[in-house]
DNA sequence: TTCACTTAGTTAAATCTGTTAACTAAGCGC
DNA sequence: GCGCTTAGTTAACAGATTTAACTAAGTGAA
C-alpha cells in the first residue's frame, strides 16, 4: 500500500550509506544552515561520519559551505546549505486544461515556468507538444548550464503502485497509458530519473518537501478541480506516499458525503464530487464547459445563485476536510487545485464548516493548520521535481 | 503522523544488522517452511549472511528446524519455522464491557485466553484487576516456563503518538491517563517490553501480522463497537501503523456520512456512529445501556423494526467501507468488534452496499477482499501481543 | 597576554557488517 | 559411479561506522 523513496527491508553496507547521505541531505533540507555538528546530533550519526559525507555531498555539489556559526564559547561551525547552483529537477503536470513545466533547485526555488492551456488529446500528441516545451526550457541557458537530475510527470488520475502507469484519467479520457513510455522517445537525450506520479499526490509531495521552516510531519493536500483528489505524505527523513493497493489512495471524490444524494458519473450517489468540483459547479450553475469556469463566475458578479452554490460546495469541502481529518489525523492541511481560484466565496464557507466542527474530539490540542494555494497552477509540477530529487537523493 | 517498529532514519551497523534479523524473521513469519537459500533470494541479502544470522536465531530460540524441502535435482533445503516454544508474548484489552488477556506465541497461536465482562471503572481499579488477571495467566505452568518477551495493551481511545498515554476514553470517562504507568507497580517482576496502543490499531495490526498465509500489503480494520474506530496497517517486514499528529487516525466513527443527520455525543450532526454504532442502535431500539445488546436484540426474535434499524445500520457500515475504501484503498478489509456479533442482519446490508458500489472507479480490477470476525473477543488483545513481538524482533 | 575551557571538525586505528569465492553437503538422473 | 544441481558453511575481503586522539577556533577570566 506504501510507495516509498527508501527501501523497506533488508540491506547492505551500501544501502546504509545511501540511508545515512540521504539522512544527512535530508537534515540540511529541513534545517538550512545546520553544521556538521548539528546535523550529527540530530542523526545520532558520529562527527566523523557525518564529515564523511558531508565532504562528499560538497565535491558533488549538493551541498554548499555558508558562514560561520557562533556556538556559545566554543569554535563557530560552518554552515551548510543546499547547494542551488549545480543541479536542476523538471516536473511536469498533464492537467485537464493544459499543461505545466517547471524547473527548479534543489532548495525547491522555480528557475522557470511555462504552461500552455490547450487540453490535451491523446497520449501520443501530448507528449510530442510536452517534449517540445521540455526540450526548450532544457535548452535555455540558465537551465542548460546545470546537471538534471531527472523528470517527473503528473497526471490527473491513480497511477499503478508497481509500474508508472496511469491507470484511468476520466476527464483526458485515457486508460492504462504508460506515458513515461510514450514520452521516451521525444526526448532521447533526457537521462537521469524518470518517474509518473498522481497529480494530488505529488502537490502533496511537494508542499512536504518544499516546506519553509521546520515541515509538519505529515500532509494531506486536497486537490479541488475538475475532479477532487488527495495526496497524503509522512515520514520524516524518506517521506512515505501511499498509494494503495490500486492507486486509489485519494480518490476521495467518490466517497459518500449525502447517501441518496446526486447521482456521479462513477454510477454512485452522493459522492463529493457532486457536489465541490468543476464540473458539479458548472452543472449547477449551467456554465459550459467550454468557458473558464472563474472568469464565467466573475462575469456573473453578485450572484446569489453562484453564492449559494459556491457555499454549498464549500461546506462539502469542508465536510471532506472534516473527514480526511477523521481518518487520517494530519498535522496539517494544503488545499489547492484550480477551483482554489473561486476564492473566497468557496474557500470562507469550507474552512467555517471545518473550524466550528474540527476539534471535538479531543479539546485543547492545537488545531490542525490549513493552507490555501490560491493559485496553484505549478504546485503538481514542482511536487513532481521534488520527488525526483528524492530519489536522486538516495542514488546520489 | 506514522509510527513504525522500523526506525526511520540515519542509522550505524548495529542498526543495518537489527534491520536485516527482523526482515530475515519477518520472511520466515510470512513464508513458514522457508529454508535459508528461500530467504537469501527474497531479502536479496547473500546465503552467508543470511546463514549466520539464522544461527544466532535458531540459538536464541526464535527459530526452529523442521524437515528437508525436496528441491528439484540439488541438496534439499531445511525448513525453517518459528518457534512456537520458549517465547510468549501477553496482551491486554481494555473494552467498555469488560478486560480481555491472551498469551500467544511467536506464530500468533493463542495458549491462554481470559475474560471479565465487569466494566472497567477507574484506571487504578483497572490495573488491579488487569494485573491480577496477568500474573494469574503468567503463573499457569503453561505460560511460565516460557520467557516472556513483553505486554501489550490496549484502549478503547487515541493514544498520543508520542507518549503511552490514553488521551480520551469517552466510553470509559477517561482522559489523558498513562496506563502503563498505574500498571506497572502492580506488576513490578514484568520485565520486557511494555506498550500502550488504541484498539482498533492493535486489533488491525494483529491481523496483518498474524495473517495466514502470505499477508496482504495492507489492512484495514474496522472496529463496530459502542464506538466505532479503524485501523490502518501497512508495510512488508516493517508494518507501518500511522497513528496521527493527535492519535486520531481511525476515528471514522466521527466522519460525516450524513449532514444534517441526529445529533452526535462529539457534538456534530450526522457523524457515522449516530447510524452504527452500539448506543446508536440501543437508542433506536430503546435497549438500555445495562441490557446485553445481543441478547436483547436475539430475544424481540423476529421484529421488523430490529431489521430495519440493523439494515440501516449495515448500510451506513457499508457507506464507511466505500469511503474507506476510496481514501486508503487498503488492499485488505477486515470487519471486527462486538457489533459483529449481531451478525447476518447487520453485515449482510453492509457487504451488499459495498459490494454493489465499490468497484466503479478501476473497472476489470481484483476487488477488495472482506473478511468478518464474528466474535472478536480477543482480536485487540492479540494484537497488542503482535506490536510486542515486532518490537522484540528488532531488539532481539 | 595567557590560560583554561568549550565546541567544531579531522584523522587513523579498531570494530563490525555484509560480500565474495571457494568449499563441502546432499540430492537427482543417466 | 559420474555429472549436474542446489543448499549451506567457511575464511579472506571490502566497506561502513565508531572510537579516541588530535587539531582548530572561538570565549572569558585571571
Amino acid at each position: 500500500m506504501v510507495s516509498t523513496f527508501a527501501p523497506q527491508g533488508a540491506g547492505d553496507l551500501n544501502f546504509l550509506k545511501k540511508l545515512n547521505r540521504s539522512s544527512i541531505l535530508a537534515t540540511v533540507r529541513r534545517y538550512p544552515g545546520a553544521t556538521r555538528a548539528d546535523i550529527a546530533a540530530r542523526t545520532q550519526l558520529t562527527k566523523a561520519t557525518v564529515g564523511g559525507v558531508v565532504q562528499a555531498l560538497l565535491e558533488r555539489g549538493w551541498l554548499r559551505e555558508g558562514e560561520l556559526q557562533p556556538r556559545g564559547g566554543g569554535r563557530p561551525g560552518r554552515a551548510l546549505y543546499l547547494d542551488d547552483t549545480h543541479h536542476v529537477l523538471l516536473g511536469a503536470d498533464i492537467g485537464v486544461r493544459g499543461l505545466r513545466i517547471v524547473a527548479c533547485t534543489l532548495g525547491g526555488e522555480v528557475l522557470m515556468q511555462r504552461c500552455v492551456t490547450e487540453a490535451p488529446t491523446t497520449p501520443e500528441e501530448t507528449a510530442v507538444r510536452l517534449a517540445a516545451m521540455l526540450r526548450a526550457m532544457r535548452d535555455d541557458p540558465i537551465i542548460a548550464e546545470r546537471h538534471c537530475l531527472g523528470l517527473g510527470v503528473t497526471v490527473p488520475g491513480p497511477v499503478s503502485p508497481e509500474q508508472p502507469i496511469l491507470r484511468l484519467a476520466p476527464n483526458l479520457g485515457w486508460v492504462d497509458v504508460a506515458f513515461l513510455e510514450v514520452l521516451r522517445p521525444y526526448l532521447p537525450e533526457f537521462d537521469g530519473i524518470w518517474l509518473l506520479d498522481n497529480e494530488a499526490n505529488a502537490a502533496a509531495f511537494g508542499e512536504f518537501y518544499f516546506h519553509d521552516g521546520i515541515p509538519p510531519e505529515s500532509i494531506v493536500y486536497i486537490s479541488a478541480a475538475s475532479g477532487i483528489g488527495s495526496g497524503l505524505v509522512t515520514g520524516d527523513n524518506y517521506p512515505l506516499v501511499p498509494r494503495g493497493m490500486q492507486g486509489l489512495v485519494g480518490e476521495i471524490g467518490h466517497t459518500i458525503v449525502q447517501p441518496g444524494g446526486l447521482y456521479c458519473h462513477c454510477g454512485n450517489r452522493g459522492c463529493a464530487e457532486t457536489l465541490v468540483s468543476g464540473w458539479a459547479i458548472r452543472a449547477a450553475l449551467g456554465i459550459d464547459d467550454a468557458e473558464n469556469l472563474v472568469t464565467a463566475i466573475t462575469a456573473r458578479g453578485d450572484d446569489a445563485e453562484v453564492d449559494a452554490t459556491l457555499r454549498r460546495a464549500g461546506e462539502a469541502l469542508g465536510t471532506l476536510m472534516l473527514n480526511l481529518h477523521h481518518t487520517l489525523n494530519p498535522a496539517m492541511m494544503v488545499l489547492g487545485g484550480s477551483l482554489m481560484r473561486l476564492g473566497l466565496p468557496l474557500v470562507t464557507p469550507a474552512l467555517a464548516y471545518f473550524e466550528a466542527h474540527q476539534n471535538d474530539l479531543l479539546r485543547g490540542t492545537q488545531r490542525v493548520p490549513i493552507k490555501v494555494i490560491h493559485d496553484s497552477t505549478f504546485t503538481a509540477a514542482r511536487g513532481a521535481a521534488a520527488e525526483v530529487m528524492a530519489k536522486a537523493a538516495l542514488e546520489a
